[in-house]
DNA sequence: ACTTTCATTATTGTCGACAAATCTCAGAGT
DNA sequence: ACTCTGAGATTTGTCGACAATAATGAAAGT
């Protein structure tokens, strides 16, 4: 935790209470980047930070526990989590399956504006790769991002709440812990155009198998840039 | 809710805090249809029910609501989740993805021992199916369940841990809310036959398969069975 | 020098109380 | 008979304090 948090706590007086305000704050900061996996969460320090009691703290730090961000050990305390690269392997196992019955419902549940916007996301992401060849796919601002509207897009409402307010927070820790894959920009835009063209032609069954093999090609990349000869996580 | 709650409060001096005793009586409460659907939870009752204070209440509620079992307004109170019938059937689109990829990795990584112990499963089962044909697969033993067992033999921890912590919950939920397809039992069982067939032989691509065709094909039947023309719910 | 023991400290778990918001329902008004 | 109003009651949000447990570190023993 390297900065300061209350910087980005909205005191906003449109939601009531401060635990919602809380919770939310920290998901923040823990995607960001801001709170590092493995710090540990002081009751007292954060509750003095923000300038309230440790009971709305508690609070949010059960549902942080619930969302799978942090563990909380009796007496003591909360902690971010630290995934180890098994975690990280797991976690795509269980995207490729999400993501590719999104991008099935996808093909026949989004709107033609839809469609036309994350053509927008692929078009902006590929001038994004002409300046940056070799860079990572870089997920920079949340609501643009191909995977999200995809997930946004499905008209599930459990798939999408559950890649999005579940699985990719999880996934950033993931990354801030393990990093990104370096290079495989331009082969994730393929895919990902491959991936537009099986949705606006309407065609799940494709768009699913693209989706996975897609996660799939991520999960490989990441496995062979991995440290240990095993596969295992060194830590 | 109709009885007491406190008759489980398991009063255990093992678990150290009041909060995670909470928490696990209220799932169950709401798991085995002792606390039903739409049912509100007062916390000055439930305090006073298991004889503890507010704030081990309210952090037990924070973690049900990231559960999504419950639903909490501020100001209002929290309130058992009552699904729709349209909230069901995305609920079982995303189970079709996420067994389908469990039977995927349970076919290569179930032992033979735990093998064995689905075989029983699927033979008692078939027991029960003789004397009661037109019943429905009840999950009466959680831990004997066909699917949980599939769940727990993925050794994918993090998709272990999304099915029954979060998703079998859930799906008892609206199996309260919306009751069971009846006369299914044995076209179930068969299913879980050839499922099985196919963990024996390794063969993860059929596995997967089979179970999603599994899945959907509870979907279809409670689909069908559904009250609307449209195939929209009622409430 | 190293380990063990024990008292001190720091942190978490729980509680009761107060403030703020919502809900309830009797009574006035149409 | 129906709707609206508002005071009282109920319920939730937050706080400060105390108790219980774990972490810390100094002193004693080997």
């Amino acid at each position: 935790m390297t900065d300061t948090l209350s910087t980005r706590l909205p005191q906003t007086g449109r939601r009531s209470n401060q635990s919602d305000s809380l919770f939310e704050t920290l998901t923040v900061g823990i995607m960001t980047g801001r709170i590092q996996p493995g710090d540990k969460l002081n009751e007292l320090v954060l509750a003095e930070e923000f300038g309230v009691s440790r009971a709305p703290i508690r609070e949010a730090f059960r549902r942080l526990q619930e969302k799978g961000l942090v563990t909380h050990v009796a007496h003591q305390g909360v902690r971010v989590i630290s995934p180890t690269l098994q975690d990280f392997l797991s976690l795509l196992d269980v995207r490729e399956a999400l993501e590719g019955m999104a991008s099935r419902l996808a093909a026949t549940e989004m709107g033609p504006d839809e469609l036309d916007g994350l053509a927008d996301v692929v078009e902006q992401h590929g001038r994004d790769l002409q300046r940056n060849p070799d860079g990572p796919y870089v997920q920079n601002d949340f609501d643009n991002d191909f995977h999200v509207r995809i997930a946004r897009g499905c008209r599930n409402p459990v798939l999408t709440d559950l890649l999005c307010d579940q699985f990719y927070p999880r996934l950033k820790l993931c990354r801030a812990r393990h990093g990104l894959v370096k290079g495989r920009g331009l082969a994730a835009w393929n895919e990902h155009r491959r991936i537009l063209a099986a949705l606006m032609e309407r065609d799940g069954d494709v768009a699913e198998l693209l989706m996975r093999r897609h996660v799939r090609s991520a999960r490989a990349a990441l496995l062979s840039s991995a440290p240990g000869p095993d596969g295992r996580a060194a830590v």
